[in-house]
DNA sequence: ATAGGGTTAG
């Protein structure tokens, strides 16, 4: 069915209310994502499977699980649309980032039975998903399955696999599968480096993740702002503070700008250290470099700060998090339920947490995720 | 023409 609609005299179609849909789900704005839906079908027209993907997506970015899984199978209840690929792919990355990776090779096998074929996207959100769950031998052998069924593992794949291996410290594994992806032509990218960087660094190798950084120089692919955080990281996970400022320097003189990140990494390091004064030192660079502090920032400092006892200094910092527009997160308040617990002040503590409650703050979603 | 996957701190 085709019919053109005008919009201020400029036609659209549904390839144009989809792209509107994506915009508003970039957005955040789902509200009114789903209003253009409604408006949409009112309206004669009918809704594709892009159009629902891209809601079953926003859903999904807005950490609305329950409601994504909901909509796919009403549209396959009702024969709305008939799930494609992609569509199976992405309810299979909603399923395994909210750690139901059984429920996703469930899903696998049902779409592969309903003559859907997965490709490379689908089985890699799921190999990397088991990566991150320490079983990179389940995912090694999906890796072996994808490959009898004609889909070739990509740069993607052994990145996830890289990670895994990375974080279960099987390092012969690691080298093995580095080489085997030279010999498969599958080109390392500067995602693949920074995996290898942080591997290193969070072995206290801070040596051998600075030869990988030299490494990827010579083959062409520039280190960014990660590689270098990264780094930084290692130095400060060793207590090299100061090896850790001199690498914001090299970023500066690499044309690469430090960000709020790399504050934030070094923040934490001196708050690890007990020295929290040069962390507020930092804090207050931050803006000299034209660069906002976040949540993240004040959390840290935060967090500091109570485990020196200075819980006076807290509350100034609080304030001022307020004060600049930074909406506490559920990590700010696990730190202060904490704080205010260790430093023996249960009557605060209490009535903050019913405060929390009260506020809505324990979303199930976000509860099902941070503690 | 429009939709899906991998990296850094707490």
């Amino acid at each position: 069915m085709f019919r053109e609609f005008r919009v201020l005299s400029i036609p659209v179609n549904i390839v144009t209310f989809t792209t509107a849909i994506h915009s508003c789900c970039h957005l955040n704005t789902l509200d009114y994502a789903f209003s253009l839906l409604a408006g949409i079908i009112k309206s004669g027209w009918v809704p594709d499977v892009f159009t629902y993907n891209t809601l079953i997506k926003g859903l999904l970015s807005q950490d609305r699980p329950l409601e994504a899984e909901h909509l796919f199978r009403k549209l396959i209840r009702f024969r709305e649309i008939q799930p494609d690929v992609v569509m199976h792919s992405t309810i299979i990355d909603g399923l395994c980032k909210t750690s139901n990776t059984s429920m996703a090779l469930k899903l696998l096998r049902k779409m592969e039975g309903i003559g859907c074929k997965p490709d490379v996207i689908t089985y890699n959100t799921i190999i990397d998903s088991l990566c991150k769950e320490r079983r990179v031998d389940h995912a090694l052998d999906l890796v072996s399955e994808m490959t009898h069924k004609g889909i070739s593992p990509d740069v993607i794949t052994y990145n996830c696999l890289l990670q895994g291996l990375c974080s279960s410290g099987r390092w012969e594994d690691v080298e093995r599968l580095f080489s085997e992806m030279s010999v498969r032509k599958i080109y390392s990218i500067l995602h693949t480096y920074n995996i290898l960087v942080d591997a290193h660094c969070k072995e206290g190798r801070t040596k051998d993740a600075q030869d990988v950084i030299e490494i990827m120089i010579q083959k062409g692919v520039p280190p960014n702002s990660i590689t270098y955080n990264t780094l930084m990281d290692g130095f400060c996970l060793t207590g090299k503070m100061d090896r850790a400022l001199e690498v914001l320097n090299t970023m500066r003189s690499n044309g690469i700008a430090p960000d709020c990140y790399s504050f934030n990494i070094l923040i934490n390091g001196y708050c690890k250290r007990q020295e929290v004064d040069k962390a507020i030192n930092l804090l207050r660079q931050m803006p000299v470099e034209g660069i906002k502090a976040d949540v993240q920032t004040y959390n840290t400092i935060i967090h500091g700060l109570f485990q020196m006892g200075r819980h006076n200094d807290v509350r100034s910092l609080l304030h001022e998090m307020l004060k600049k527009g930074n909406k506490p997160n559920i990590v700010t308040c696990r730190i202060l339920l904490d704080g205010l617990c260790k430093n023996r002040y249960m009557d605060e503590a209490i009535s903050f947490f019913r405060m929390m409650e009260c506020k809505g703050i324990f979303s199930k979603f976000e509860l099902a995720h941070h503690i």
